[in-house]
DNA sequence: GTTTAATTTAAACGAGTGTTTAAAATAGAG
DNA sequence: CTCTATTTTAAACACTCGTTTAAATTAAAC
């Protein structure tokens, strides 16, 4: 018999990489279950419902996260308070490869909960980020504006959000888009690869002068 | 009585509606019918089955999009053999815009689907273009390389997918976004201004140099 | 006008969904 | 051990889904 004390966690490790792989519609309370080996109740019985499983299953990486981003920025600009893009996107790279430390696959499934959360929650997910992390939120936003200093603060809100884009829509799909990298390159990127690809051409695109 | 002979359009018209704005595993037959005022089963009548549905919805739009975009890079190769990555991007801004004639809001709608697709297809939908469309695409992605010869295929590869992944989140929150803009910086954008501004930032991500 | 083909319709099917219930099993406290 | 509270379990509930069926209706052909 299942050690009752972990259903919780079994529940969480088995909903976040069903989530991250499938997306949260079409992962069925069922389809978690049987893969933790629990009942189909203990779903409803430890978190109430789906939507608060889906939330817990957010949290568990925020809560890590968010404070190690947060941290890392802090040192950034009291060490170098000349910080160019590529260092201040660069300083997220840490915080997020930490989480493979946390649980296997941790960086991957965390990148692509957010993908997949911010394409299905309908602006949701942006709202319990905000509200529960919004300091540092506003703090990384704060690093960036000071670092483009010759971007308006209009174009930069538009370029931010490009950057949003590209960031989620590469990470939901990084699996899909490995694979054929792997067959057609013969490249085989691991998540840190992904990201450290990414990061020159975001900050590339956020700096780029404005044209008349 | 509905007139018949219009059926299968006005279940497409229903149809490109919903799964943009909804995704397409969100949106059921029912949905689209009750919108589209036709009964529920002259979609398996007319398409066969939801997943046929949504390839002729993907269909009636690509078949335009497509050839009006080969043409416009061919007459841009022809007459500007030295055509920069902002000259290649911007060719696509007219094929773009004119399917705002071909239906209404058809801009946006048609790049909504198209992230929808690419995030919950499972790369069914890159499939589906590479093999219907696949001479338009490389035709496309070789006027992107060889205008950018100092970055390699399989570099360019992922940097297009960040592309593809700013142009479609924009354009699905372009709403959103044209609103905050508005309110935040009284900004007024429509669809055109938004894709003046992501062409700057997605030619300077994709040509940027390849660090070591 | 009659016959044939195409289309529309209402109803049902079988499978899958999240959630609830009440009984059974287990754990911890006295 | 006994009693209580927590947790697990099997079963059912109410609902939605895509699809199918067969009859009714409309359109086309002759």
């Amino acid at each position: 018999m299942v050690n009752r004390s972990d259903t919780k966690t079994r529940i969480l490790d088995a909903a976040e990489k069903l989530f991250a792989e499938r997306g949260f519609s079409e992962t069925s309370l069922r389809l978690i279950t049987s893969k933790a080996e629990v009942n189909l109740a203990s779903v409803n019985y430890h978190f109430g419902s789906k939507k608060e499983l889906i939330r817990a299953v957010l949290a568990r990486y925020l809560d890590v996260f968010m404070p190690a981003a947060s941290s890392e920025i802090v040192s950034l600009q009291s060490s170098n308070k000349d910080a160019s893009l590529n260092d201040i996107f660069s300083t997220l790279v840490k915080p997020l490869l930490d989480l493979n430390q946390l649980r296997s696959e941790g960086t991957r499934t965390f990148l692509q909960l957010l993908g997949r959360g911010y394409i299905e929650s309908h602006g949701h997910l942006m709202w319990f980020i905000t509200t529960h992390y919004g300091d540092h939120l506003t703090q990384f936003v704060k690093a960036v504006v000071d670092s483009a200093p010759h971007i308006p603060p209009a174009e930069m809100f538009w370029r931010l959000h490009f950057t949003l884009g590209t960031v989620v829509f590469t990470m939901a799909s990084a699996d899909a888009l490995t694979e054929i990298a792997a067959a057609d390159f013969g490249e085989h990127n691991d998540i840190e690869a992904v990201i450290r690809k990414v990061i020159p051409y975001i900050s590339a695109g956020v700096a780029v002068p404005v044209t008349a």
